[in-house]
DNA sequence: ACTAAGTCGGGTGCCTCCAA
DNA sequence: TTGGAGGCACCCGACTTAGT
C-alpha cells in the first residue's frame, strides 16, 4: 500500500518506479497521481463523450497541479510536455494550427461538468461545477496555464477522497473504458479489505463508462468495453480484476444481467514485474499480442465447437449402453446429469461439458 | 408436460471515426 | 492516408422461466 507524502500529490511506489521516464519533468510526473474519487466518475454533458486523450490530458494536467493544489490556483506546463506524453498533440500541421488538438481536448474538458453532494452542518449541498477552468496558451513561449475551479480544488486536496492513480498505466491505456474502469476500481485495490469489491448496477455502469445509450446490448457491452477493459487492466495494473455478473428475471444463463461485481485482487511481486514489462512494451507490439491472444482464444472457441459436435453426432449414433457408459463416466469426472440422460435428445445437456474427453478417448475426427 | 416469452452467446456485416 | 476500433443492427440457436 502507498502512503501518502505530506502536502505533495505523489506518492512513492516502487513497482511503478521501473519505468520511469528519461527525462526530468517526466520523472517528476512519473510514479502516482492522487486523484480525488469525486473526479473519478466524471462525465461529459451533453451529446459530446470524453475522448480516452482528454483523459490523459486531464490526469496529466492534475499530475502537474497535485504538489500546488490549495496553495495557488493557477498552474502551468509547457506545451512540449504534453507533446511528449501524446502522440495525438502531433496531428497539428493539417489543422494549421501546432495547437489544434490541445485546443480541442481542453474545450471538451472545460464542458465537463462536476456535479457531488457535500455533507455540512446545515444538511446536504448539491455541488455543479466545471472539470476545468480559464486555460491560456501563449502560443510564442509555449506556455499553457490552466486553473481548476475553487471547488474542485479544494476537493482535489481533500485526503479523505484520494484514490492513488498510476501515471504510468494511464498513459499505456489504448481503451478509454480501461481507463474509466482503472480509476474506479483503483481506490477499491487500495482499500485494506481481504476481498474489496466494487459491486454495481448495470446502469450506474453504464454511466460511469459513459456509455449510457451505447452498447445497449449487453453482449455488446461486454464484448466492446468490459471484456478489453478488464484485459488490459490484469496486463498493465498493479491489481487485477475479475468480474461477475448479477442475474435476475428469465433468460437463458439465469435471466438478465441487472448488475456486475468487480474482484479486485492486488498482484504479486511476479505479476507485478510481467506488467511492467508490459508496459514498456509499444502499444502497437502490445495491441498485436492481445490481437494474437483473441485469435488464439476465437480459434480454441472454433475448436471447442468442433469438438462438442463431433462427439454429439457420435454419442447419438451410438447404441445406448455406449451412451450409458459415457454418462456414468461424466457423473465420475463431476458432471451433473439431466433426467433420462442418455435419451438422445438430452445428450446435449451434459456432452459439451465432456466433448474433449469424448473426442480424445473415441479417436474422433475434429 | 407443454408452450410462449425473454434473454444471451456467437457470429456477421456495415459504417464512422480515431489514432498512428 | 489507412488500418482498426468502436458502434450498431441484425440473425440464429440455445437456454431458462413463467404461465397454462
Amino acid at each position: 500500500m502507498p502512503s501518502l507524502e505530506t502536502g505533495a500529490g505523489f506518492v512513492s511506489e516502487p513497482s511503478l518506479s521501473i519505468v520511469a521516464t528519461q527525462t526530468a519533468r517526466r520523472k517528476k510526473l512519473s510514479g502516482t497521481l492522487i486523484k480525488a474519487t469525486a473526479l473519478v466518475e466524471v462525465r461529459a454533458t451533453g451529446n459530446e463523450d470524453l475522448r480516452l486523450s482528454d483523459r490523459k490530458l486531464f490526469n496529466h494536467l492534475l499530475a502537474i497541479a497535485a504538489p500546488n493544489i490549495g496553495k495557488t490556483t493557477r498552474h502551468n506546463t509547457h506545451l512540449s510536455d504534453i507533446r511528449r506524453f501524446a502522440a495525438e498533440a502531433r496531428d497539428a500541421a493539417s489543422h494549421g494550427d501546432t495547437n489544434f488538438w490541445l485546443k480541442e481536448s481542453l474545450t471538451r474538458l472545460q464542458k465537463v461538468l462536476v456535479q457531488y453532494d457535500v455533507l455540512g452542518s446545515d444538511g446536504r449541498t448539491w455541488v455543479s461545477d466545471h472539470l476545468l477552468g480559464r486555460v491560456t496558451i501563449n502560443e510564442v513561449t509555449g506556455e499553457l496555464t490552466f486553473e481548476f475551479p475553487e471547488e474542485v480544488a479544494q476537493r482535489l486536496v481533500e485526503p479523505a477522497l484520494y484514490s492513488a492513480l498510476s501515471l504510468s498505466v494511464i498513459y499505456q491505456f489504448t481503451s478509454k473504458y480501461a481507463l474509466t474502469l482503472y480509476e474506479i476500481l483503483k481506490r477499491y485495490a487500495d482499500r485494506k479489505a481481504t476481498e474489496p469489491y466494487w459491486s454495481a448496477k448495470i446502469d450506474e455502469v453504464r454511466d460511469v463508462l459513459g456509455c449510457r445509450d451505447k452498447l445497449k446490448d449487453f453482449k455488446d457491452l461486454r464484448k466492446k468495453a468490459l471484456d478489453p477493459a478488464i484485459q488490459e487492466i490484469n496486463e498493465l495494473a498493479e491489481f487485477s480484476v475479475e468480474m461477475d455478473e448479477v442475474r435476475q428475471g428469465r433468460g437463458g444463463n439465469g435471466g438478465r444481467v441487472v448488475g456486475l461485481v468487480f474482484r479486485v485482487r492486488g498482484k504479486d511481486v511476479g505479476e507485478l514485474e510481467k506488467a511492467v514489462k508490459t508496459a514498456a512494451k509499444p502499444k502497437v507490439q502490445r495491441q498485436g499480442e492481445a490481437a494474437e491472444k483473441m485469435a488464439a482464444a476465437a480459434e480454441a472457441r472454433q475448436i471447442k465447437q468442433r469438438s462438442v459436435i463431433a462427439a454429439l453426432r457420435w454419442l447419438e449414433a451410438a447404441d445406448f449402453n455406449t451412451r450409458k457408459a459415457w454418462a456414468e463416466r461424466a457423473a465420475q469426472l463431476g458432471v451433473t446429469l439431466p433426467a433420462a440422460a442418455t435419451a438422445p435428445t438430452n445428450l446435449k445437456k451434459w456432452v459439451p461439458t465432456i466433448a474433449d474427453t469424448v473426442v480424445a478417448e473415441e479417436k474422433l475426427q475434429v
